[in-house]
DNA sequence: GCGTTGACGAGGA
DNA sequence: GTCCTCGCCAACG
């Protein structure tokens, strides 16, 4: 794994978001053992719907719940878009019930990787 | 090799 | 509760 770069391990994880639930870059960061460097993981989505298969980077939101990575899209309500269709509620540009749908690698990933 | 960038997070006022 | 500042660290030019 140690040939993975940062960016691959970020797609790994986001990857195994299971539908229907979101998480923050900071869980992402802390799982993948750069906590400090939760920016680079949402700087590491850039790259999320060019790389095979396509990163579910409408899954990964900032701590506040909020669809920080909107602008990022094809479209501004693409996000959102497919977060409701995954029965995730978007109000606002945040995302409802962020605290229940949470999903967290550590938890979750357990000891994986 | 250096400086800048950045879809964030935590702490303080 | 909100707003501001600092830090964090890998990728890019």
């Amino acid at each position: 794994m140690d040939r993975a770069s940062f960016y691959d391990q970020v797609y790994q994880v986001v990857r195994l978001i299971p539908k229907g639930r979101v998480t923050s870059f900071g869980a992402i960061a802390s799982y993948l053992g750069t906590k400090g460097s939760s920016r680079m993981v949402g700087y590491a989505m850039n790259g999320a719907g060019v790389v095979i298969p396509a990163v579910p980077a409408h899954r990964v939101v900032n701590r506040n719940g909020l669809l920080t990575g909107k602008f990022h899209f094809e479209t501004l309500t693409k996000m959102e878009e497919l977060l409701a269709l995954e029965g995730v509620k978007v109000v606002d540009d945040k995302v409802v019930d962020f605290k229940k749908l949470y999903w967290n690698p550590a938890e979750e990933l357990d000891l994986e990787r």
